[in-house]
DNA sequence: TTTATATTTAGCCTAAATGCTAAATATTCG
DNA sequence: CGAATATTTAGCATTTAGGCTAAATATAAA
């Protein structure tokens, strides 16, 4: 069971409270349309809130697996996991069958 | 503009709060298994936790329109709104796309 | 190796969310 | 009408989330 095994089970709920925070779409939203990577600092200048607060976000979308990051130099560079959205999918399944 | 006008510019916002919370898509997942509506009280009781305190998260999904409510003689009927759930698919569209 | 750049961590504070109990409301039934 | 049932509203307590500033860390450049 590598991806969707029990260790899994709350997939749901972190993914969910991830995307709860419009701050946090728009930096999924940004990074995805930038290409899907984007530096720390470019993602940070995107908002009038401090940065330290933008790294909070960002370690939100880390545990839900919606971004990983690695460093560049003395750049993070955050990148997007696009296929993690699928559990948004996974979850609306439930209720795409007829009722019942 | 019926539905998708400035008015709802905020679907987005309410809807991500709503599905932010477990209970809240506990009962999203239950009244569809039942059929699409259930009373309060049958919702109620799936919780060990107050009356009250679920009538608070049918409020927020009310807000989100992701469920509608009737008095049906002393009990209040609730259905869910799965139509509504289109919201997310909207939301996924913007990541479908190849990255640009 | 000192200095500058990029970014995170720590710790605090406030606001919002969530849960509870008690009281209120609405509807039905005797 | 008065009692019973179904459910919500009010108001309070606690937890969690989100924002800020200051300090720490890591890499690069001089």
């Amino acid at each position: 069971m590598p991806q969707h095994g029990r260790s899994d089970i709350d997939a749901y709920e972190a993914v969910f409270t991830a995307l709860a925070h419009p701050v946090r779409r728009r930096i999924l939203m940004t990074i995805n349309f930038e290409g899907g990577s984007m530096s720390a600092g470019k993602i940070a200048q995107m908002f009038k809130h401090s940065w330290p607060t933008t790294t909070r976000h960002l370690r939100v979308l880390e545990a839900a697996r919606l971004i990983r990051c690695k460093r560049d130099g003395r750049n993070q560079i955050y990148t997007i996991e696009k296929h993690r959205l699928e559990v948004l999918c996974d979850w609306l399944d439930w209720f795409a069958k007829p009722t019942g």
